[in-house]
DNA sequence: CTAACAGTTCAATATTCCCGAACTATTAAA
DNA sequence: TTTAATAGTTCGGGAATATTGAACTGTTAG
C-alpha cells in the first residue's frame, strides 16, 4: 500500500523547487492542478501519451519538492496543489511561474 | 576566437529558464552577479573548487537561458545579468529566486 | 618571442531520466 | 465470493545529461 511522505516545506532547498519546476510535463500538471482543486495522478497529466510509470515519477518529484500532497482515496490518489505553503516558503515564485506557463 | 550567441528572450522557453537557475552553483553565480555589476568567469564562480571547464559550462548554459550576456575584454570574458530583459520576459521571476537564494 | 593567463572544446566517465514490465491494492461485476 | 478491471507504484536497463581532466585558442605581460 503505498504510503507518501510530504516533507516540510523548510527542508526543501530552493534548487530542488526550481529543478521540479524545469519540465514541460512538471509545468502542466502545475497549471492544471492550480486550475482545479484536486485530481486523480492520470488526471493530472499534461497529455494521454505519457506512460504512467513517467508520470509517476513526476509526481513523486513534485511531492519530494513540496509542490503537491498526496492522499489515497479508494484507488485513486488524490493531489492537491500545498499552494499556501509553497508560498510562504517560496513567496511569489510559483506565481510568477504559473504567470508565464502558456503550455 | 570565442564568439558568443545570446537568444532573444522571446525565444527562451519557462523551462529552460527554470532548468538553468535549478542548480546551486548558477544560483550562486546569478546572484553575484545580480549584486555586481559585471564579472569575469572565475570571478562569477561561487566558490574556487569548481573546475573551471564546469564553470564555463555553467556560464553557456546561463547564456543559452537568456540570463546572462557574455563578451570579450582583452582576455577576459565580461558576464553581466541580462535583467532588464529577463524581466520583462518572465515577470517576477528572477526576483522570487533571488529573494529566496541563500547561497 | 616566450610564458602565463582566461577561457573553450573534446571525450570519457558518472549521473540522472525515461519507460516497459511486473507488481500491489482496491473495487466493480458475475 | 472469486474474477477481472482499475489506479497507481517499483524496478531495471538503455537513453540522455552532466562533470571534469586534458588539450587547445587567443590575448597580453615580460
Amino acid at each position: 500500500m503505498p504510503r507518501f511522505t510530504h516533507p516540510r516545506l523548510d527542508d526543501v532547498p530552493l534548487d530542488l523547487a526550481l529543478h521540479a519546476l524545469a519540465d514541460p510535463n512538471r509545468l502542466g500538471m502545475i497549471a492544471r492542478l492550480a486550475a482545479t482543486q484536486q485530481l486523480s495522478c492520470t488526471g493530472a497529466a499534461p497529455c494521454d501519451s505519457i506512460p504512467k510509470s513517467t508520470l509517476s515519477n513526476h509526481l513523486k518529484l513534485l511531492r519530494a519538492a513540496g509542490l503537491i500532497e498526496t492522499k489515497q482515496a479508494g484507488r485513486e490518489m488524490i493531489n492537491t496543489l500545498r499552494r499556501a505553503e509553497f508560498d510562504q516558503r517560496f513567496p511569489g515564485l510559483l506565481d510568477a511561474v504559473l504567470a508565464n506557463n502558456l503550455y
